[in-house]
RNA sequence: GGGGAGAUACUCAAGCGGCCAACGAGGGCAGACUGUAAAUCUGCUGACUACGUCUUCGCAGGUUCGAAUCCUGCUCUCCCCA
């Protein structure tokens, strides 16, 4: 029942590093391994979604995860590759994030089964909450010597002149408060093995280091490389911020979109990464991008394993349909005989401007349509402009300065499709 | 505490009395090419009632026909010495 979960990780790119007798410790029998997720926020990002797919792994290979909310760490902050001090969140904000991201979690971890390795979700405020400051420095701190800490190459950064400010006392502690997650749930739930991010490595190790001497056990640990783009741009970011995996902050479509626009080089790696097709599927996909490297199945499959995991296959269905009507051969005529469903299926999360029909009578001059009545773009001047370029279509139809928006320019008799460039849309609604 | 340098548009960075809405670079946007890619080439990148007008060069005053440029005060930043 039990299959190699670290050659998995291995041909998928997903393994940085790990621990010496990791890999024999997991064939033996089941384990039970954990990463940590800061409840930031009450919505996961594709950040966090390699992490996510370590334990979805974890999980396919036989053995226990278990996903760990850092509200209390996150009260602290990890000082690990950031320069700044970070803000701290409240209770309240820390139970509402912590339902949402186990909604989420449970898109792609099993939770609910009866399966003795059903994942578990815990939040470490749990157990921190009470402890008291004295037992804790006599517990937990007695054990790790300063120099021990210091070593951290997120401390040594810190302290060193480059970073723009200190660092204070608490998130020195930050290691501490995380190593002791590692002792407890090896402790209470013979959790044996932390995953996370390749930048994690010496907070897990501190970890282990506690279950050694106050444990008296054996902890493992295992990182994932941090994934990058081929660009050098930040992954999983674009202009808009993070791309989430709540629908009401990052739309399916556009969710759908970024994985769509990922580069060749990026896309080869990814798939291994953030889907479960297999070794054989995928080297199959990559040789047949090669061979036709335009018609871009790579970024096509990553994009529809990815989008169907978090938003379902209808989203996902719905998400092509409008990837196929913005940026296909569709004619004018074919935008203009959309039914209002439809419409509105494709263009959902477009942002639009709502205008009053009398508009229509005389005919709306571009310069109103674009900016001054509907703020789509910021100024009539860059209105101006947009159309001088040739950069501003009605209906998927390029349009100059004069045109006039009329009655015979409404999509079921309301709607009207305004696009800058190939990739900007706004909808003004006419009532 | 003493001495020096500086603050210009999204960022960096020129300009040092009229030719300045402000050189240049990066970024961003658009056009061509293309695979909704990369690379490349081209244009645009303060606002407006637009061949003209208005508001911008740390803040507040002043000199002048005229100031981003000169003067005064203020705020902030950086560097050197103690």
């Amino acid at each position: 029942m039990l299959t190699n979960f670290i050659a998995e990780l291995k041909w998928r790119g997903m393994l940085h590093d790990v621990m010496p007798e990791t890999e024999e410790h997991l064939l033996s029998e089941m384990r039970a391994a954990y990463m940590g997720i800061d409840p930031t926020a009450d919505s996961l990002h594709i950040g966090h979604l390699v992490g996510v797919m370590l334990l979805k792994h974890f999980q396919i290979a036989g053995h226990k995860p278990y996903a760990l909310i850092g509200g209390a760490t996150g009260m602290i902050g990890d000082p690990s590759g950031k320069s700044n001090e970070r803000n701290l969140l409240d209770e309240a904000t820390l139970r509402h994030n912590q339902a949402a991201l186990k909604e989420q979690l449970s898109r792609f971890l099993d939770f609910d089964s009866q399966a003795p390795n059903a994942a578990v979700l815990v939040n470490n405020y749990d157990w921190m909450k009470d402890f008291s400051f004295l037992s804790f420095i006599r517990d937990v701190g007695k054990h790790i010597t300063v120099n021990y800490m210091m070593a951290k190459d997120s401390v040594k950064k810190r302290l060193s002149s480059e970073a723009a400010e200190g660092m204070s006392f608490t998130e020195f502690t930050y290691q501490l408060v995380q190593g002791y997650d590692f002792l407890h749930l090896y402790k209470n739930f013979q959790c044996t093995l932390q995953m996370g991010g390749s930048d994690q490595w010496g907070n897990i190790t501190t970890g282990t280091e506690l279950i050694r001497r106050i444990g008296g056990g054996k902890g493992y640990a295992l990182t994932c490389p941090l994934i990058t783009k081929a660009d050098g741009t930040k992954f999983g970011k674009t202009e808009g911020g993070n791309i989430w995996l709540d629908a009401n902050r990052t739309s399916p479509y556009a969710f759908f979109q970024y994985w769509l626009n990922t580069s060749d080089l990026d896309a080869e790696k990814y798939i291994k990464i953030f889907t479960l097709l297999d070794q054989e599927t995928i080297s199959k996909l990559v040789a047949d991008h090669q061979k036709a490297p335009h018609l871009r199945l790579l970024q096509k499959n990553l994009a529809k394993e990815v989008t169907t995991a978090v938003h379902g296959h209808e989203a996902y269905e719905n998400a092509v349909k409008a990837s196929d009507i913005l940026f296909g051969k569709t004619t004018a005529e074919a935008v203009k005989a959309l039914d209002t469903q439809t419409f509105l299926a494709v263009f959902e999360g477009v942002p639009q401007a709502e205008l009053p029909f009398s508009n229509l009578e005389n005919g709306l001059d571009m310069i109103a349509a674009l900016s001054a009545e509907t703020g789509f773009l910021k100024s009539n001047g860059d209105a101006r402009r947009e159309l001088k370029q040739n950069a501003i279509s009605v209906n998927k139809e390029k349009v100059g300065e004069t045109y006039l928006i009329s009655q015979k320019d409404l999509i079921d008799q309301k709607y009207v499709l305004l696009q800058r460039g190939k990739k900007n849309y706004f909808i003004l609604v006419f009532e």
